[in-house]
DNA sequence: GTAATACTGAACGGGTGACTTGACTATTGA
DNA sequence: TCAATAGTCAAGTCACCCGTTCAGTATTAC
């Protein structure tokens, strides 16, 4: 159940391209081919072809052929991992952070061994 | 409030890389010097100066230097950017495959135009 | 004072990722 | 059939990222 985590890098690093992010922003619209998610870029279709790719990859989306155009679409699950990763963190930093500052805590580490103020 | 979304490529790209997710992870477990984050890894010391220096430009922990050592802390506001951006975009995304499957979705806006074969 | 510790900064090298161009295939429309 | 469309593949370029080493600074211990 927590073994996603594992994919969270490649995931994480998808994410990470701001054309990447464009392509799902577009898809959350609905299903489109790939010249139609390179028309609002600056990059050639070749590049957007290899951004498809990679993001087909990591499990973010799918895609099949019809005819000579091939449709993509969203794959939701494909965010599970980083979800997870987020979701750990997230509660175990803040359960740090709920018992005091940590700097607080590191002084009152470090004034164990000498005493009371 | 949603503007944060801005700083979610930064912060991706900051998480993608596997030395700087064990050095959070590290961290959730209580505040760390340098040298301590570096030592269970494989890589110098150097190396791990320019990862928390990566992490702390994008928000996601915070150092200062007490006598010769910088003792290094989460930072968990870092994570609302992407926090932002995944929740906005997944329900977008499920909102989407909620009112049918995207391929039935498509077919159909093919067959408005087009008209019955 | 001297030496060890803990970083910091700069310079450099290898590898990867993003993008391009150009050649190619498959499909579709006239 | 011919031409345009839509995508794919293969190089190749360029920049950036991750890591190194080495020299330098500041702090602490002896």
């Amino acid at each position: 159940m927590l073994q996603y985590q594992e994919q969270a890098g490649p995931v994480f690093r998808a994410l990470a391209d701001d054309n990447r992010r464009a392509i799902l922003a577009r898809l959350s619209e609905g299903p489109a081919t790939v010249s139609e998610l390179a028309e609002p870029l600056t990059i050639s279709l070749a590049a957007t072809v290899q951004h498809v790719q990679s993001l087909e990859r990591v499990g973010l989306l799918t895609s099949d052929k019809e005819g000579r155009s091939r449709t993509c679409r969203l794959k939701p699950e494909g965010l599970v991992p980083i979800e997870q990763w987020i979701s750990e963190n997230k509660a175990l930093w803040e359960r740090r952070l709920d018992r005091f500052s940590d700097a607080l805590e590191r002084a009152a580490a470090k004034n164990v061994e000498g005493d009371s103020s």
